[in-house]
DNA sequence: AGCACGCCGACT
DNA sequence: GTCGGCGTGCTC
C-alpha cells in the first residue's frame, strides 16, 4: 500500500447535477491547486470536475479515490468560483451544472484531448488600437469622463441612458479603449439578435481590429479557441450573447450590457438566469465597472438609479442632430377598418404619400405569420396544437400551421378536422396578412418581410438589410426584430398596427414591454432628417391609455414614475421578490397529486405569500401538463432559501419536473 | 445524471 | 423458477 502521507485531499465540484463537492486524493508532487480542472472517477463513470476547496476532511479515508488527471490549464480564478457559488444559490441551480456551463465548449473527453498546438491563444498584438474614434458631442464627453472615473472608484455601476441614435455605443467605446490601453479584458453582452456583422464593422472601424464574437451560431471549435483566449490572453474584447458571461476571464476590466432592458438576457430554459443581473454581481465581485446601456431602461434599473445604487449618464439628443419623431395616435374606434383589414384609411393615406415621394415606411406588428387563429365558421373548430393547448399560427408562405411554443407543424389543406364542410376564417393579423393587405393597395410596391421567420439566418439577414438600405424596398413589414437599432437612412414613417400590446397578456411587465417596444420602433423614423421630423402613427382602441400617452409625449420620466408607483401599490418587483415554481408531468393526475402535496407542506411565514397551485396559462406544452406556484416576499428576505427548504422537504417523483424561476419574466 | 440494487408481476 | 419493469438511493 502506498503511503497516504504522499497524498493531499481536495474537494472537487463535479460537472453535473451536484450541489456538494466530493473529496479526492491527489499526489502531493502534482501540486494540486484550487481552480484546476480535473478528471475524476465517480461511481462507474469518469467526470470533469473543478478543485473547489482544499479539503473538507469529512469522509472516511478508505472511501477516497484518486484523481485521474489534472488538466494543464491556467487556474480558474477565485472570483469565478465565488460567482459559481452565488449563481447557483441565487438561481436555485446545481453548482455542478453551473460549472458545466462554465466549461461549455468542452466535455470530459475533449478537455483531455486539448491539443495546445492547435489552440494557440489569439495574438494579443492584434488587439492594438489603431482605429479612429468618432468625435463625441458635449454629453457623450461628459458621460465618458464619468465612466473613466469609474475605473478608480468602488461603486461603479452605470446606466447609459439615451434615445436611439444618441451615440451610446461610441460613449462606452471610450471605456473599452481605456481597458485596452491598460491591457485588460472587456466583455460586451448584447441580445443574441443584436449581434450582427453591422455591429462588428462598427467596432472594427473604431478600433481597427475585430472583437471575438460569441453566440449560439459560433462553431464549437471556434468557441474552444475563444474559451482558451479568455483564460490565457490578458487583453481582449469579447462581444457575446448571454452565455458569454460564463467564460473564464482572467483579467476582466469592464463589462458592458447593451440593450440592458432586452428580455433575451433572461434565460428561460435549462438553468434559468438573468444575464444582466448576474453580470452586475460578477462586476462587483471583481470590483470593475459595469455599463448598462439602453434607450428604454428596465424599470428595475431605473429603480436602482433612484436608490443610488447605479449612476445614470444621460445622453439627451440624437447624435445626428435630427429631432425625435412626432407620434400621432390613431383612434381605431373613429377610424374603423373593413372586416379582415387592419390598416386604417389615415394610415394608408400616409403610406401612399410616402410611397409616391419615394420614402421608405415601416409597418410594425409584433406577430409572426399570417394569422394567430384559424377557426371553422361551420362547426366552431379551432386549429390547435397536438402537443400544447395553444392555437396554431398560419404561415401562408410555407403553407403550414405552426405552433410557436413547440414548433409542431401541420400542412394547410383547407379541410376542417371538425366537419366536412369547412368554412375556415382567419382571426387577427400577422405580418404576412399585413403584407397581403399592402400589396392589394400598392400592387407594384416592393415589400420586405423583416421578422424572425425570414431573418433567422445571419446571411439572409445581412442581405435583407442591404436591400432595405439600398432603397429598393418601399415598405418594410416587421416584428420586434426591427426594433433592435438598425439604422435605416431613408425611413421616415413608422406605422404601428397594434398599439394595444400592453393591454392584453396582462402580466406585471406588459406596460413596460409596450413602452419599450413602441418607443424603440418609433425611434426608427427620421433618424437622418435635417429640417423635418419623422412621423409615427400608432393605431389603438385605447387612445386614453397612460402608456400610449407617455410614448406620444416621449415623456420617459413620467412613464417610469407612473410605472414605479403602480408596482409599489401592487407590491410587485422591483419592490418585492418573486419566484415561480413550474411543475410539469406527462400525467395530469400525477401532476395534481404532487402539486397538492407541495401545497400541503408549503412554508407559512407572515412575510411570504404563496399563490397556487394553479394550472399554468399554457397548461399543456410539448405533451406535458403544467401547474404553477408564485412565491412573493419583500427583498430583505432571501426567498431562494425558503423555496429551497420547501422543495427539499418533499421527495419529487421521477415523472415530475420541477423548475424554479427566480425573478420570473414569463408567467405562461 | 448514470448506474445498481431490489422488489413484484408475468411468462418460458 | 427467472426475466424485466421502474422506484430508490448512492456516487468521494
Ligand atoms: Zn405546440
Ligand atoms: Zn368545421
Amino acid at each position: 500500500m502506498e503511503n497516504i502521507t504522499n497524498y493531499q485531499i481536495v474537494s472537487v465540484l463535479l460537472s453535473g447535477p451536484y450541489n456538494k463537492t466530493f473529496d479526492y486524493l491527489v499526489e502531493k508532487t502534482k501540486q494540486a491547486k484550487v481552480g484546476q480542472i480535473v478528471i475524476v472517477p465517480f461511481g462507474k463513470q469518469e467526470l470533469l470536475g473543478l478543485i473547489f476547496e482544499r479539503s473538507k476532511n469529512k469522509i472516511k479515508k478508505e472511501k477516497l479515490k484518486k484523481i485521474k488527471s489534472i488538466v494543464n490549464l491556467p487556474l480558474i480564478s477565485k472570483p469565478f468560483l465565488d460567482f459559481t457559488e452565488f449563481f447557483a444559490s441565487w438561481n436555485c441551480a446545481y453548482k455542478g451544472n453551473v460549472l458545466k456551463l462554465m466549461v461549455s465548449p468542452f466535455d470530459k473527453k475533449s478537455i483531455q484531448n486539448l491539443d495546445y498546438k492547435n489552440y494557440k491563444p489569439i495574438d494579443e498584438e492584434k488587439t492594438n488600437v489603431k482605429g479612429n474614434f468618432k468625435k463625441l458631442n458635449f454629453y457623450q464627453k461628459n458621460a465618458s469622463k464619468e465612466i473613466l472615473n469609474g475605473f478608480n472608484k468602488n461603486s461603479n455601476c452605470f446606466l447609459l441612458d439615451g434615445v436611439a441614435g444618441s451615440g451610446k455605443t461610441e460613449t462606452y467605446f471610450e471605456g473599452v479603449n481605456h481597458c485596452l490601453k491598460n491591457n485588460k479584458q472587456v466583455l460586451i453582452l448584447l441580445p443574441e439578435i443584436g449581434l450582427t456583422s453591422d455591429w462588428e464593422e462598427r467596432f472594427k472601424k473604431t478600433f481597427g481590429f475585430k472583437p471575438l464574437v460569441w453566440h449560439s451560431g459560433i462553431t464549437k471549435s471556434k468557441k474552444k479557441k475563444i474559451w482558451l483566449s479568455s483564460l490565457y490572453n490578458k487583453k481582449l474584447v469579447l462581444v457575446g450573447a448571454r452565455s458569454a458571461l460564463f467564460l473564464p476571464f482572467n483579467n476582466l476590466g469592464l463589462i458592458v450590457v447593451d440593450e440592458e432592458h432586452d428580455l433575451s438576457f433572461k434565460q428561460e430554459e435549462g438553468i434559468r438566469y438573468h444575464a444582466r443581473d448576474m453580470a452586475i454581481y460578477l462586476a462587483s465581485k471583481i470590483n470593475i465597472p459595469i455599463i448598462l446601456s439602453s434607450a428604454t431602461p428596465s424599470v428595475e434599473t431605473i429603480f436602482n438609479v433612484k436608490l443610488k445604487k447605479f449612476s445614470s449618464l444621460y445622453l439627451p439628443s440624437r447624435a445626428t442632430g435630427s429631432d425625435l419623431p412626432e407620434i400621432q395616435i390613431i383612434d381605431m374606434k373613429e377610424n374603423p377598418t373593413s372586416s379582415g383589414n387592419w390598416l386604417s384609411d389615415v394610415m394608408l393615406k400616409e403610406l401612399l404619400t410616402r410611397y409616391k415621394n419615394n420614402e421608405q415606411s415601416l409597418i410594425f406588428l409584433n406577430r409572426r405569420g399570417y394569422s394567430p387563429l384559424t377557426l371553422c365558421k361551420n362547426c366552431g373548430h379551432r386549429v390547435q396544437c397536438n402537443n400544447c393547448n395553444s392555437w396554431l399560427v398560419e404561415h401562408k408562405k410555407e403553407k403550414i400551421y405552426l405552433c410557436h411554443y413547440c414548433g409542431y407543424k401541420k400542412n394547410v389543406t383547407g379541410d376542417c378536422e371538425g366537419c366536412n364542410e369547412a368554412q375556415l376564417v382567419s382571426c387577427g393579423p400577422g405580418v404576412e396578412k399585413i403584407i397581403e393587405e399592402l400589396s392589394n393597395c400598392f400592387p407594384n410596391a416592393v415589400i420586405e418581410n423583416f421578422s424572425s421567420d425570414t431573418i433567422n439566418k445571419l446571411d439572409h439577414f445581412t442581405e435583407s438589410l442591404k436591400k432595405i438600405k439600398s432603397g429598393k424596398v418601399d415598405f418594410i413589414v416587421g416584428t420586434q426584430i426591427i426594433a433592435k437599432g438598425y439604422d435605416i437612412p431613408n425611413l421616415n414613417f413608422v406605422g404601428i398596427v397594434d398599439g394595444d400590446i400592453g393591454t392584453y397578456g396582462g402580466d406585471l411587465r406588459s406596460s413596460e414591454k409596450c413602452f419599450q417596444l413602441l418607443t424603440q420602433v418609433s425611434g426608427r423614423a427620421g433618424r437622418h432628417l435635417k429640417k423635418k421630423r419623422g412621423l409615427v402613427y400608432l393605431q389603438t382602441y385605447n387612445p386614453e391609455s397612460l402608456v400610449l400617452k407617455t410614448i406620444k409625449e416621449m415623456n420617459k420620466d413620467k412613464f417610469y414614475e407612473e410605472e414605479l408607483n403602480f408596482r409599489k401599490q401592487a407590491s410587485m418587483p422591483p419592490f418585492s421578490r418573486l419566484i415561480s415554481l413550474i411543475i410539469s408531468s406527462k400525467y395530469e393526475k400525477t401532476l395534481n397529486e404532487f402539486s397538492y402535496n407541495l401545497f400541503e407542506c408549503a412554508p407559512k411565514y407572515k412575510d411570504v405569500d404563496i399563490l397556487g397551485p394553479a394550472p399554468a396559462p399554457l397548461n399543456f406544452v410539448r405533451g406535458r401538463y403544467r401547474n404553477r406556484f408564485l412565491v412573493r416576499s419583500n427583498k430583505k428576505i432571501y426567498l431562494q432559501n425558503i423555496v429551497r427548504d420547501w422543495i427539499s422537504s418533499i421527495k419529487i417523483p421521477r415523472s415530475i419536473r420541477l423548475s424554479i424561476d427566480v425573478d420570473p419574466y414569463n408567467f405562461m
